[in-house]
DNA sequence: CATTTTTCAATCAAAAACAATCAATACCAA
DNA sequence: TTGGTATTGATTGTTTTTGATTGAAAAATG
């Protein structure tokens, strides 16, 4: 395993756990617990964490997101698994919606060459989508740092402009009871702007969203279809509800 | 196997995994190590990855930031200068709209950490923006590849939400007769529209541009201030109907 | 508070990966 | 073809990374 990989693995452990302890992140990486302790004292000095005595712990205010960058290496084969069903359910001619985030942003390989239209609030997708020969719509509004999302009251306004035949959406959290949510208000509104205006809504959620609440609601679990690779026990309160598409990564 | 045919092996299997081992690059291309190390050597040489010991990973999206920095541009030293001076036309507190362009681009550096609020349509703009702790807004519509600008109807409506103290616009011509003229008519429609919305505009134009006319009208001479490095000898006709601000780089 | 246990930083030797070099081969233009 | 250049893979000695070991420091225990 490579160092920033490894790096990598710690710091999604982390973001999971808040803290996580020695042992478990040499089970982890397969690295002894010097080779671990020297990580932890690299990633110290680069503000990604603190030590402390057994382990470490998060550095920043509970909760924080992740960004971007790091987002993208946490859990990719099985977002890649999901990001190429979803493409596969785009059709020519279609107009879709993509959601800013990396599992979204990992179907865009898939849609390449397809004559579509793709509006999105996701900067960091729209290098990839416009070399990739995509049609391509930015919404306005304001730019969140951390996520390069476009957000806010006038990204909903600019939504507005629009209708798709299919929205495909990120998620932070699916749960029976509490719908889909996400920590951020301001994107939450912009995610159920565009479910509203879409013919059909599909959230991409991996394993580790399942049964997960955050802080803003975006809709109810009967509002979208799930995509996931989730394990089959944890499927069956979702199937109640709305359609469940399984991927295998 | 070709080496660009390498090349492209190399940075799509990383584009896909994130970080690749010098084993699997070998596998992959049936080439020997040394060769593989050659590769690596010449792409990180090109910023397209960055080598890590035992193999290569993805750049971070914070180096991603240098080579935007370090693009080159034609006129450089006579577009800071005009920069340079708009930047320094806006006060604190300011909400101004950035047109997307080179000599726009060049005013950031010279607004970093000021308290304003920016408005734009140029993509280019955005990561450097915010990565200069500005609060950035970016108009939705449709992407022009070439330019990495959003333009279009869509772009009219969105800058419409909004209204700015002052106004920095690129041009391609300017004319006393002629006007202000752009080769692209949606640019142009979307550079009058924030003009409009105006306090004050002002317009970026190298010595060039002057008595230049191109396809699109975007307003007369009389509705902005010039802002260039012309020579003395060009400019008394601009003067006559506007306001002329002269910069020597 | 003394003792025991755990965790820590420092050190070191082995292993892996490295850059530098060189000869062999492939390629190209005269 | 021939002479020259570029690319390649093997080999070399060097550097970096790694995991084990050590005694010191910190926490846990009684």
């Amino acid at each position: 395993m490579l160092t920033p990989e490894r790096h990598q693995v710690i710091l999604s452990l982390l973001q999971d756990r808040k803290t996580v302890k020695m042992k478990e992140l040499v089970e982890a990486t397969n690295a002894s617990e010097s080779t671990i302790r020297r990580d932890l004292s690299f990633l110290e000095e680069n503000k990604k964490l603190r030590r402390v005595h057994g382990g470490a712990s998060i550095k920043s205010a509970a909760s924080e997101e992740l960004s971007l960058q790091e987002k993208k290496t946490v859990h990719l084969a099985e977002k890649q698994a999901i990001a190429k069903y979803a493409a596969s359910l785009v059709r020519e001619g279609d107009s879709i919606f993509l959601d800013a985030g990396s599992t979204t942003y990992e179907m865009i390989p898939f849609l390449a060459q397809k004559n579509i239209l793709v509006v999105t609030n996701g900067l960091s997708h729209l290098e990839t989508l416009t070399s990739s020969a995509i049609e391509t719509y930015v919404i306005g509004g304001r730019i969140k740092r951390k996520t390069r999302a476009v957000i806010g009251a006038h990204a909903v306004q600019s939504l507005k402009h629009y209708r798709f035949d299919k929205s495909f959406l990120g998620i932070n959290g699916v749960h029976p009871k509490e719908g889909f949510t996400t920590p951020d208000p301001e994107e939450a509104v912009v995610k159920n702007t565009a479910l509203q205006l879409s013919g059909e809504t599909f959230i991409l959620a991996d394993a580790s969203k399942l049964n997960e609440v955050t802080f803003a609601k975006v809709a109810e679990v009967q509002d979208a279809v799930i995509i996931s690779d989730a394990p089959d026990d944890l499927l069956p309160p979702f199937k109640e509800l709305t359609e469940v598409k399984v991927v295998t990564s």
